[in-house]
DNA sequence: TAACGAATGTGATCTACATCACGTAATCAA
DNA sequence: TTGATTACGTGATGTAGATCACATTCGTTA
């Protein structure tokens, strides 16, 4: 499916949206295209976009002083990314966004988001649902961390990602996790038939 | 200051609204009062309103098979609480929120919060900046969780809250940090001077 | 003011996972 | 095809924090 078709598509689950107000919201949006291991967005940068991804996997990390990668998030086809905490504040950003594989986006700016909800209420009630949603899988997310054990994490995600499972190198699944890539190893191979 | 007031003078913080808007806005709160100790919302039970603390303290927590507890939230004056997931996918809820201290809050139903913010634009705008914040909070925390020992997370604790130190129990500054009692007395008695 | 339960402190032991070290397999670029 | 880089597996060892056990202090209520 083409870039406005998919964007339409995942807008109207939410809300609907006359044919000119989604012309004129869509043509807020820029497309972009990387190859992998390109970088989006990177620590100390400023960051004034967010993305909508058409094709292919991002992922959203932090990196520690150890240099130690934590995974915040995997982007594919539907789901949007950006240095939250960085845009939304006029901060500089403190995660970086890359490609896990060729990427197809669409990029929107915070200003331009912030006028099409000012300009259009359907806009603000969708991008109000989007953040409801990411805020009750966030907690989720750090209730499953404080109470489960990593193989119980790994079964989660693998049942929220299928995809993921051939799609992305294991060590990266550990990085989402916050376990080493051995002890994820461990896990794995143990619960292999022998 | 009363409930009015703080909620007024909350909500002008975000957005601007007319005094009758505003009194409209406040005419769907309704006040509670609560003991310490008393429950607000448990598990198991349907959820159909959000709580805007006036005074006190909520503590919001997910009880595990094992009966361990973990906090997901302390909820001083002007912070909201409910069970969002129960409460925007009308599902039963499995997190409990109950009262450390004596309190008085302001609800509003999931009705009337969707009604107000079709009926008046800036009250959505109002709610989409609220849940952006706790979004952009709640990675924030994740991350900490993932990159920091229990020492440095109890450090940004206080910081973040630090009227909790001598407001509530130890054992549930525990509970919110996820690691046991005893860790936590522990790390708190090490950095004592003898 | 007595007494009971809740909150806290602290030792001993156990365990999941990190870290280090090294080897092998797969992928990619020239 | 080959060399280099990246991904992955696995043993040995170290460690933060869990768990269990019990003592002590504090607060509430009868």
């Amino acid at each position: 499916m083409d870039a406005k078709s998919l964007l339409k598509e995942h807008v109207s689950k939410i809300v609907s949206l006359t044919d000119e107000q989604f012309e004129y919201f869509f043509s807020h949006f820029k497309t972009e295209t990387y190859k992998k291991g390109q970088t989006v967005i990177s620590e100390g940068q400023n960051v004034d976009k967010e993305y909508f991804v058409i094709s292919g996997c991002l992922k959203s990390f932090y990196v520690n002083d150890e240099v130690k990668m934590y995974i915040l998030q995997f982007a594919m086809p539907t789901w949007w990314a950006s240095d939250y905490a960085a845009l939304y504040n006029k901060t500089k950003a403190t995660i970086n966004v890359d490609c896990i594989s060729d990427v197809e986006i669409l990029s929107l700016s915070n200003d331009d988001r912030e006028k099409l909800c000012r300009e259009i209420h359907e806009v603000e009630h969708f991008f109000r649902w989007r953040t409801n949603r990411g805020y009750v899988a966030s907690q989720k997310r750090l209730l499953s961390f404080m109470n489960n054990d990593t193989k119980t994490r790994y079964e989660e995600l693998l049942a929220l990602y299928p995809a993921l499972y051939n799609a992305v190198p294991k060590h990266l699944i550990a990085a989402y996790l916050g376990v080493s890539r051995e002890t994820l190893s461990r896990l794995y191979n143990a619960s292999k038939p022998h």
